[in-house]
DNA sequence: TTGACGCCGTACCGTACGGTACGGTACATG
DNA sequence: CATGTACCGTACCGTACGGTACGGCGTCAA
């Protein structure tokens, strides 16, 4: 399995990058993460120990530089896939918060905030691929991993829509609600895992009492549910 | 009633700033539509009509501009409030879904875009404060709008719920959904008018299957609702 | 008429940045 | 050892920007 390829001569992993590439696209992280988007290529160079040159030469210019950055980050964060367990209805809603407090842990970490304040900064200039990117790992690469749940869901006569895309797009909004927004406009108002676990499984609940297949629907009633919250998250994207 | 203010002498009006101060900061909104916000000062004054040296006087620095135009467009978007209509069903019904289709089509509106990217931008750098001040003229402001709504149909008997800004926060949630982050990341999609309308009537739906006060709620199912969408939005925040 | 004022247009200045070039070094290959 | 390669550190270049200064012009009041 390993040892197909060479592995001292060409230490390119499937992402593309090498290792050497790899630490200083880490570094251009932490200085989105430290200070937004306002570093220079110098800057860069000092803090990864490299020179501008080799930075002009592997990523083509400033954007590539970004590009590439952010591409690294979502190929990094690709790891963790629900496994098809049986579904019953306590399955189902676990997974259900496991997703939400997975999605809330993420979209409210240092890291998504940086990546997500610079893409959305780029996306005005159309010569940037940077909301592309970050659009396809986050909103909708978490979008195609729900769904098949929700279809097998609705499969097994746990839930009822019409189209797991707009159920989703609900799903989305009952767990995400303000915090992105808020989070990306400076509000800097603390998540912590307790929140975020009672958050997760109020937006599981109310999506639930939304699209659950028992006739009368479940109103929200605080809490009182089965299936403590998940502990750590199984899925990251950005 | 008018002329009880000097209007020739003195044309500032409430929101501090004089016509032609006007003028100027409505291109400066323009070319933050146009280019996101990477003109420069010269260019401002380019397009205004106006000496660098003047702007500089007015509003200080670059980050000055900014904010003014930002306070400006704040300003602006102030008015209309809701009336204080007797409550029944379905007059909360399409209060609810007047906020959601106006919310909606500011948010999917260039100007609250190229605003919000903007805001987003300065936000890593702590010495603006542009990301509060698009948030308090645009999260908080419709929250507080909202509120007293919500809290006259829990008065009235219509809707059941503890917070009433955890209330808002699920009707934010279900109307805004995926939209704003995914224009702030530059996906084109549009949302025309019957877009809006139907998005805004299914999230009151869905909203008071959450919290209207009915044992056992109410399950969307599409439509098949009275109250059509509500025509022009009445209010407007960032 | 005269002066003060506010503003426009433009020239100017210092700086910082993106991008390139070059010398020096470590290492691998033959 | 000779040669090539990849990289680091730094110097360099052109440009564009933020911010300031100055001359000129219209307006208004005394």
């Amino acid at each position: 399995m390993a040892g197909m390829i060479s592995e001292a001569l060409q230490d390119e992993t499937e992402n593309g990058f090498t290792e050497r590439q790899r630490e200083v696209l880490d570094v251009v992280l932490g200085l989105m993460v430290a200070e937004g988007d306002g570093f220079s290529v110098a800057r860069i160079a000092r803090a990864a120990s490299c020179s501008k040159e080799t930075l002009y030469k592997w990523f083509g210019d400033r954007d590539g530089i970004l590009t590439a950055t952010v591409q690294w980050q979502a190929s990094r964060v690709r790891a963790g896939e629900y496994d098809r367990q049986r579904l019953d209805a306590a399955q189902l809603r676990k997974s259900l918060e496991g997703f939400a407090a997975n999605w809330l842990s993420v979209i409210s970490s240092q890291t998504s905030i940086a990546l997500n304040r610079v893409a959305v900064s780029h996306a005005a200039t159309a010569k940037s691929r940077l909301g592309q990117i970050v659009l396809a790992n986050g909103r909708f690469a978490i979008g195609e991993r729900l769904k098949p749940i929700l279809e097998a869901g609705r499969n097994a006569g746990l839930l009822e829509f019409v189209d797991s895309e707009e159920a989703f797009r609900a799903f989305f909004g009952l767990v995400g609600r303000d915090v992105q927004i808020r989070l990306l406009l400076g509000d800097d108002f603390s998540l912590d895992q307790a929140t975020i676990a009672a958050d997760a499984k109020r937006a599981a609940n109310q999506f639930l009492a939304l699209y659950g297949y028992r006739q009368g629907g479940v109103k929200n009633s605080g809490g009182a549910g089965d299936a403590p919250a998940a502990g750590e998250p199984k899925i990251s994207v950005i």
